[in-house]
DNA sequence: CTGAAAGCGCTTACAG
DNA sequence: CTGAAAGCGCTTACAG
């Protein structure tokens, strides 16, 4: 189409044109900016996608144009174009919405000034068509990635399936269970190990540990590093001090109850999640007894939760929103494998407040 | 293409001959469906479409073809026909994650068996650029619809652009601020009244309410609950027993010990949050005074601090789920404004538990 | 009730 | 460094 370079002078009133004519109704095409730019849609094309094969002048006019008609490049016509969409997924099944709404954030901060944008969707494994469903939804939506929560993210065969057709997707595990590039690792079981460590500091030697749920890996880890640290400080573990809950606060409650029973109770307890510290706060209570003077409790995940019970809990926190933005970065990212640009995720951090002392002798 | 009808035999043969061929490699287009059925690809369309111009049998058997060879329609491709995308968009503001999550999952059941899916995007009223990102958001997107969540749906700024950016959207809000199509409404009035209701059956006369953020509508609407339930019960209302909060826990706390210093200190309390409620028992417990025996609460929302807290709140749970359901029926309808399709949103329900009794004479 | 052609707004070889 | 043409997978008038 142009004959000759167009000058800063009709480019100006090409624009005026432009915004005189069309604005209000019509919203700007890539034909639009070529014709003010007076090049071609292939020269727009490649400023939009960051091509180096464009001389910086032409660059520089057109990005201009871009700005002063508010141009934005249509996300589904690039997405037919290069055959997959603009859209990364969430998929979650994770009960507590703390934790789903801290990752879901820090994953559309990830997307932050990226071309893409976040659709959500729950899963459940006891659906019987559960991996179909998802296979589906991943083929149709043609999603340019997927993000997978604990536990979906520990089900080896969704990773299998995602492989097979060809989605690229991060998982968020307690554990290292795939290749450095498909896995973001939360070190649940340093926070176990930190949790344990604390209460032995503080002189504790009877310390029981309440279990998460069992088709959850973090239970698994945060009771391994319990144990470990419960090792390396020499405390002696009784099988009757562990005892088994699911992550929730009743489950927290008849746990401890159990342990009050015990001809030795414990002086110190390390439940797996915020939720059952409060359910153990809440049997200790109807116990008659007194938190921290008759037994110190810790709890895992910092959730809001642990500052509304009294006394308020001391617990570990996880970077979930950071989590969740380094979890975008990778996926996105030409070359996820490159360790260096993609530090590991920070371990959880002690947070102590008032549910914890030395033990009364 | 097709010179004769394709016989039954025919079309499972070349059903058949692209399972072989391709299946695994290649997604299925509305040409190899076409070609399958040897029709052309606007009967296939139409049969996507729902249109009544196709004959019963061929729709039939296009419908066989789709099933059979997993057939799914490419959302961007006919987004892009459409001219507008089969995305719905969730705009929310509101820091509860219950709320949001709840409402979340509502929206995304309402979704399936759609064609649509949910995009998820926090919005910020003290971000200089909200309005211009949302709409810029929406265009980009070419969403189909939005959801506005409080407070976000009482911004009559944001509607307004909206409608001008030709962007279909349901507000939920506690009062009828639009539209009848435009909007569903909470009921939080009803609620709170409810709430007051019950507080003066069990006797109470000095009945107090803490009020929420004064930049949400809900606020001034479950005061107004509470304020007609008190004339209607001809309870007096001193202006001390109205004291402000901000939805918090530590609001709760201390707009109740405001309440606790007051010569004549109330029986009860009406929190406009189960944070809140959960708050004031806190700082009841602070006071060495017990719930209920010497102070009644209730809360409203029924979250899970509800039931973690202890007592456990009496309060008034919102169907948040199901207006979430609700809200995407109504934005994907084509006749949004007919009444008797979309029944009002029941009003909350009390819940009754351990925070409330009779004032102790 | 059905089909051929053009178009939605991009990108991708290919050619220069 | 730049452009003309074809194509991504659909739908929409239009014609029959």
């Amino acid at each position: 189409m142009p004959q000759k370079k167009k000058t800063k002078k009709e480019i100006n009133e090409a624009i005026q044109d432009w915004l005189d004519s069309y604005s209000s109704s019509k919203k700007a095409t890539i034909k639009d900016v070529a014709q003010i730019a007076g090049v071609s849609k292939n020269t727009i094309s490649r400023i939009i996608n960051n091509s180096p094969l464009v001389k910086d002048e032409t660059r520089l006019v057109v990005k201009t144009i871009i700005e002063k008609i508010g141009y934005q490049p249509d996300p589904q016509a690039r997405g037919l174009a290069f055959r997959h969409s603009f859209l990364i997924g969430m998929l979650y099944g994770n009960p507590n919405p703390h934790f789903v709404l801290n990752l879901q954030q820090g994953i559309l901060d990830g997307l932050d000034d990226t071309d893409y944008e976040l659709v959500v969707r729950p899963c459940y494994r006891s659906n019987p068509n559960y991996l179909s469903d998802i296979q589906a939804f991943v083929e149709r939506m043609k999603l340019a990635g997927v993000i997978l929560t604990p536990s979906l993210a520990e089900d080896e065969a969704l990773a299998k399936m995602l492989r097979k057709a060809g989605c690229k997707y991060i998982r968020i595990s307690p554990a290292e269970l795939d290749e450095e590039k498909n896995i973001i690792v939360t070190n649940d079981r340093i926070g176990a190990s930190e949790a344990a460590d604390y209460l032995s500091s503080l002189g504790h030697t009877q310390i029981a540990c309440i279990l998460g749920r069992s088709d959850f890996l973090s239970s698994k880890e945060r009771l391994e590093g319990f144990r470990e640290s419960l090792r390396a400080n020499k405390i002696h573990l009784p099988t009757e001090y562990l005892v088994k809950g699911d992550f929730t606060f009743e489950s927290g409650t008849s746990a401890t109850q159990e342990l009050l029973a015990l001809p030795t109770p414990p002086t110190a307890i390390f439940a797996s999640n915020d939720e059952m510290a409060a359910g153990a706060l809440h049997a200790i209570r109807l116990a008659g007894l007194r938190v921290p003077e008759d037994l110190s409790v810790v709890g895992y995940d910092d959730f809001h939760i642990a500052v509304t019970v009294w006394p308020r809990l001391t617990t570990l926190r996880s970077p979930i929103h950071d989590t969740g933005k380094l979890a975008v970065q990778k996926l996105l990212s030409e070359n996820p494998s490159n360790q260096s640009a993609f530090p590991d995720i920070p371990s959880p951090t002690l947070v102590v407040r008032e549910s914890t002392s030395p033990p009364t002798p």
